[in-house]
RNA sequence: GGGCAGUUAGCUCAGUGGGAGAGCGCUACCUUGACACGGUAGAGGUCGUUGGUUCGAUCCCAAUACUGCCCA
């Protein structure tokens, strides 16, 4: 083994090997409990970002820890065709090519995508491997293939039989970039400088004028009347009386509407119902007519006369000056709005009046908020999520469905060339069930990707079939995503699960944040700031990123990518490959049955380590279960490099190269037990590393990611040995505290004496050569009623007072010092002992293992600062 | 306007109703038979501010300031 581990050699070679033993495949065993995953299905245009490398390895951390605790796992991949995005990268790279998808034809365009498709669902396929995710192929699903298309057909088709699905001439959010219609949570709203408009519509009588505000001046060509409020004594006097639309010369009315707020400019406002959604729905109530006056481009159609044909935004520019010269503009005034952009193209979101198809939310809520509010819902990790869940979902209002595009699944809905009869239908009708005419057109518009999306945890596992998958691992246990698609994905999957399915689709949602650039700005293309986990993987390995992005954040909250972090999850990697190094060089000519550890005598290091190894143990696996990865994280990097690699193998160096074969072969045991457990407990997060690693072991079996998770074992509770090595630890640390000061050189060798307490002398005696060897120290003398020393510098520990005799190099002064800052620190530690221990209300309230815990602390302290206090008057 | 987070060492972040932690960075020493992607020893924080609850608050509550996010 070399003595720098390399993970491009390894990780290749263990991802082939797991699916050649076909590992991550379930359903090996129909005695064992199931637990299931389905994976938030990417996109298939574009590659993974290193959000997808966090939100991926945090499932294959839970997904390897249960299977490695017995479950029969099922992780199940998949990819989404994401209608918009997909189709609009295409498009973009056609129109390199000089070619518009209108030129090519709807089959052949969607030909075209599909070729895209299988390019990149490759990459992704590659990209996943790399980030070593244990999913089961054999299941793999994409949000367009067969099956979950007919589920899609079976839900829209039951959903409009149930009347839930409908179609309609509403206002919607328009894309004239995209040139589709959105649903409201596509559209992201953005606070912009604008400016209010107010303008003087002239009364047709003659006898004034009435004033108007607006912040989209070109709408003004599609109004079709004035409203004001009914009590409001400015205007009461106007209500039914006519004004002509400037150089429309339309006539509207000035009608009367609680809508209208009359502190909000003039009080008047201009109706357009066709361009606004507020407008809209006041036209209806008053019937006025509804004027289009932008074109699916968003440029201005035949009704806005002379301005046909002009951008949107230059109309405004150029209806304002013409105003302004008409006298009609009265004033312009600075006014911050915020606008809707479209989450996709960024384009401003144009209201627009369109049919489209809907879906109808409130009785699909209602079940939603149901079981959620009987606590029979789903569980929000972190649980502020739920909140934002309810909020939303009480508050949902119809779904746009239909997508002017032609990537998706196209609305299985069908119209009569000759009676104009809509059909809706699992299978294309041949015949009109009206008129029996053949003359029947699909309808052209394609669903909304997400509605795919929705129904992604039961269609995965075959519904509307019964199978056996479906039966046997719905619902599933986890749903880990971003909060960013609560709204989107999470929210519609619970409402569409429990309609079709009548069953929440997952016990738990498991949010976290989103992960940021070093600056902390949210990555994006635009500001270039992005990192791809392929390159985090090319330079420190598929472990090292995994361990930094799943240990380096608390559930639910952002964090920060830094490469430092990343370099410091390598030497961790690099750190265990060499701890492992060591025991492996140690176990020359010894047989497994030798490694045995039961009948072995245990020195107190072996059992200090088996028994932080238990807790070790303890902690990860509850850790796990409730999803707090920092921490596991943490706890078995601390485990593995403080204790296990400093401490242990510290002491494990003098049995393994001392004579006494039986401590050799007790220590070679416990070390490579110890190994082996941490290896299984990390291997969820650096799945490569520890596979390579483990291989090596003489204990190793068929292949870490099915061994078994380790457990507790009670016979290596042993709390007196973590005592005694604390007292260990804090002398040896002292001595080599003096050394330092003093400057004595690392390899010079220095005579030590020891007076201990009674009750620490054990500890002591048991370990004098591990104390030699860790304090360099050729003579110990070890005596509870010795003579101090003339000339040597003084420590005091716990339960014990040590002398150096350093010849030649004892500086009186110097161990005065700092003899003195050990008195004024605990002092200091008497101090707010006694203080405590003085108050009443501490010793009557406080539990009595707390108070106990203080008095034993007091004591320590005093009895440490009596020593002290004695070596300094014998100094001085 | 409503809601939710965050504010802890130079930087990035954990954490706990009872003696403030990590990584990186910094200082000194050390290539000691796993590891210089290392070891040993150290320096560094009135836990945003102000009140309250409590025997005791960095932690719980209220207010406040700043930062960020979501919704309208």
């Amino acid at each position: 083994m070399p003595s720098v581990y390399d993970p491009k050699k390894t990780e290749e070679k263990w991802y082939d090997f797991w699916l050649e033993g076909k590992f991550f495949e379930a359903g090996k065993d129909p005695n064992k409990k199931t637990y299931t995953i389905v994976i938030p299905p990417p996109n298939v245009t574009g590659n993974l970002h290193i959000g997808h490398a966090l939100n991926n390895t945090l499932q294959d951390i839970l997904v390897r820890f249960k299977r490695m605790q017995g479950y029969d796992t099922l992780w199940l991949p998949g990819m989404d065709h994401a209608g918009i995005a997909t189709q609009a990268r295409v498009e973009a790279k056609l129109r390199e090519e000089g070619i518009s998808r209108h030129d090519m034809g709807r089959e052949k365009f969607v030909e075209k995508v599909w070729e895209w498709k299988e390019t990149y669902a490759k990459n992704i396929a590659h990209q996943w491997r790399k980030i070593g995710i244990s999913v089961d192929y054999s299941r793999e699903r994409f949000t367009l293939d067969e099956g979950l298309s007919n589920a899609v057909r079976e839900v829209f088709v039951r959903l409009y039989e149930k009347g839930l699905i409908y179609r309609g001439k509403y206002i919607i959010n328009w894309d004239p970039v995209a040139r589709t219609a959105l649903s409201d949570i596509e559209v992201i709203y953005k606070e912009v400088k604008g400016a209010l408009y107010h303008m003087n519509y002239p009364l047709k009588d003659g006898s004034g004028f009435i004033r108007v505000a607006t912040t989209r001046p070109e709408t003004m060509l599609g109004d079709t009347a004035v409203a004001v409020h009914p009590e409001d004594e400015r205007y009461k006097h106007l209500i039914g009386k006519t004004v002509i639309l400037p150089i429309v010369g339309r006539e509207i009315p000035i009608i009367a509407d609680e809508y209208v707020d009359p502190e909000f400019g003039s009080g008047a406002v201009k109706i357009t119902p066709a361009h606004d959604p507020n407008d809209f729905e006041i036209g209806q109530r008053h019937n006025l007519p509804q004027v289009v006056v932008m074109d699916e481009a968003g440029k201005m159609n035949e009704n806005a006369g002379k301005y046909q044909g002009m951008d949107r935004f230059d109309c405004r520019k150029q209806i304002v000056k013409d105003l302004q010269e008409a006298g009609v503009l009265v004033e312009i005034e600075e006014h911050v709005h915020s606008v809707g952009h479209s989450e996709r193209s960024d384009a401003v979101v144009e209201p627009y009046l369109s049919t489209q198809w809907f879906v109808k939310m409130k009785p699909l809520a209602e079940k939603a908020i149901e079981i959620q509010k009987n606590g029979k819902g789903v569980r929000f990790v972190p649980e502020r999520f739920e909140k934002i869940y309810l909020h939303w979902i009480e508050n949902v209002r119809d779904w746009c469905i239909s997508r002017q595009l032609w990537w998706g699944h196209r609305i299985p809905a069908w119209y009569c060339d000759d009676c104009g009869e809509m059909t809706v239908a699992r299978e294309e009708p041949k015949t009109c069930p009206k008129c029996q005419s053949q003359r029947l057109r699909q309808d052209e518009d394609v669903l909304d990707t997400w509605f795919s999306s929705a129904l992604w945890p039961f269609s995965t596992l075959g519904w509307p079939e019964e199978t056996a998958d479906l039966k046997r691992y719905y619902p599933t246990d986890v749903l880990v995503t971003g909060f960013d698609i609560i709204y989107f994905w999470v929210a519609r999957m619970i409402f569409m699960a429990l309609e079709f399915v009548e069953e929440k689709p997952f016990q738990d949602v498991l949010i976290h944040g989103l992960v940021r650039d070093a600056e902390g700005r949210k990555m994006s293309k635009s500001l270039g700031n992005g990192v791809d986990p392929m390159e985090v993987i090319e330079k420190y390995g598929a472990d090292a990123m995994r361990f930094m992005l799943s240990t380096g954040c608390t559930p639910g909250n952002d964090q920060r990518f830094r490469w430092e972090r990343v370099e410091a999850a390598q030497h961790f990697a690099n750190k265990i490959w060499n701890a492992s190094r060591f025991v492996l060089m140690n176990l020359e000519g010894v047989t497994p049955e030798e490694l045995s550890l039961s009948d072995k005598k245990l020195s107190a290091s072996d059992r200090w380590i088996l028994h932080r190894l238990n807790e070790t143990i303890r902690d990860v696996t509850q850790l796990l279960e409730r999803y707090e990865f920092g921490e596991v994280g943490r706890i078995l990097y601390n485990f593995i490099w403080d204790e296990f690699c400093d401490w242990y193998i510290e002491f494990a160096k003098l049995p393994l190269y001392g004579e006494d074969m039986e401590a050799k072969r007790t220590t070679q045991a416990v070390l490579v037990h110890v190994l082996d457990q941490s290896l299984r407990l990390l291997h969820p997060i650096m799945p490569f590393i520890t596979e390579e690693i483990w291989q090596h072991l003489p204990v190793a079996g068929e292949s870490i990611t099915i061994a078994n998770w380790p457990t507790e074992n009670p016979a290596y509770h042993a709390p007196e040995a973590v005592r005694d090595m604390q007292i260990l630890i804090e002398m040896i640390r002292a001595v080599r505290n003096i050394r330092a000061e003093m400057e004595v050189a690392p390899k010079h060798q220095i005579e030590l004496f020891v007076r201990p307490g009674m009750d620490v002398l054990p500890a002591i005696q048991n370990n004098e050569a591990a104390i030699k060897r860790l304090c360099g120290v050729k003579q110990l003398h070890v005596d509870p009623a010795m003579e101090r020393p003339e000339k040597a510098m003084t420590a005091v520990v716990t339960g014990a007072e040590l002398f150096l005799p350093l010849a030649g190099l004892v500086d009186i002064e110097q161990t005065i010092a700092r003899l003195q800052a050990e008195l004024k620190k605990l002092n200091a530690e008497v101090e707010r002992v006694e203080k405590k221990l003085a108050n009443p209300g501490f010793v009557a309230k406080a539990p009595q293992h707390v108070v106990e815990a203080e008095r034993k602390k007091g004591e320590e302290y005093k009895a440490k600062r009596e020593k002290v206090l004695a070596r300094l008057a014998e100094m001085q």
